[in-house]
DNA sequence: CCGCCTACTGTACTGAAGTACAACCCGGAT
DNA sequence: ATCCGGGTTGTACTTCAGTACAGTAGGCGG
């Protein structure tokens, strides 16, 4: 992993940064920097800064150094304008260190980090909610024993036994017990209607 | 660096496939998939085909695993296509074997693997986001004739195939034919996926 | 110690879902 | 006249979900 550096307000390093990076730099937007360096340079954008009008002015001095924006109130627009306006990656400025070290592992490759979820955005112009949570402990839950829980909500994810059997790292043939009980105790006829009561969606039978 | 395997018209391996990976295994489309593996998934299409078609019917078997797109005769269209099928990458199938282990490197950390200037051309295009969510005639519903969205529709509700086809006055074997033909259209397993796709709660992949 | 519950697993079966291959009808476009 | 796509149906097949019946094992309260 190459030199990472970070450029803040103040050019202070947050501690979660630091965890990914443990040789980060930081650096004030006006600094000079040093032009032998070659890492990644991550741009903090502050709350209700537009990120495209921050890029400009920082790409044209690291010349080919990747960016990224390191956005403390991510928006999908945006995200668009900034890698529109040559970020190489947008990620939340409060990620984990482990998503850190994911998003620089992908830019360094010569990647860019775009959210799945915007990408489709852009092709399909057409979006989609933010995930509609699985109610973790809604009504349906309260019969359930936690094992129970843990299967019903995999299989409301649309997960095949086979796929639960390895994620919970038992036999197929226990799924089938717990999703049979599950059925059971919450009245419905199989996964499909299961997984409409676990997302919440509550549909005449 | 994970199982690589490369699914091929004839199974058959390149040089330079061999060459990034030398563990990697090569498959027919139509070949059985070791369940187990959960390494990425590269399509070669052949000159002449479009990579979207040919997406669908392979996603649905892998599961979760990344898939990439080797292209013979690479174009930006068929490249956006690819991605919005649901591909992680899409590069010349002729790419040097450096290009193809950071391909790799990006995808197997979550990224994707687009090329700059394509998202350049795709932000120019398609500069504005299209509007947020919709409840009704969401996207699912687009490349889907009417017959099939009452089925799709019926299907997410939690209805069973016998009573679809009592609800429509046709036979259970047609309905298994639409609900086929909607599966390949979208790209998904099962009706359980389908209905959460039409349900707007989108979570695998 | 003894039920009782929870978790787990096995064999075997039924039925639903989904696929493969094929065919027919109809209306609109070429 | 021909081609094509949508809708419909058929037979036959494979795979998966779910159930029936049965059994092992650990924890916990009476």
């Amino acid at each position: 992993m190459g030199e990472q550096l970070f450029i803040t307000g103040d050019g202070g390093l947050r501690d979660l940064w630091r965890e990914a990076f443990p040789s980060a730099r930081g650096a004030r937007p006006a600094d000079k920097l040093d032009e032998r360096e070659t890492g990644l340079v991550w741009l903090l954008v502050p709350p209700g800064k537009a990120a495209a009008r921050l890029v400009a002015p920082i790409r044209r001095r690291i010349g080919s150094r990747p960016l990224i924006i390191l956005a403390d109130e991510p928006g999908e627009e945006d995200a668009l304008a900034a890698l529109g306006a040559g970020a190489s990656g947008y990620c939340n400025a409060h990620a984990a260190s482990e998503v850190l070290l994911q998003v620089a592992t992908v830019v360094e490759n010569g990647g860019l980090w775009v959210g799945q979820r915007l990408l489709q955005r852009l092709l399909a112009g057409t979006a989609r909610l933010a995930p509609p949570p699985v109610a973790e402990g809604g009504a349906w839950s309260v019969s359930l024993t936690e094992r129970e829980r843990e299967v019903a909500i995999a299989v409301a994810q649309g997960a095949s036994n086979k796929e639960i059997a390895r994620q919970l790292d038992i036999t197929e043939r226990t799924i089938k017990a717990h999703v049979g009980a599950i059925l059971e105790k919450l009245g419905v006829r199989d996964r499909l209607q299961l997984s409409l009561i676990v997302n919440g969606i509550e549909v005449g039978r």
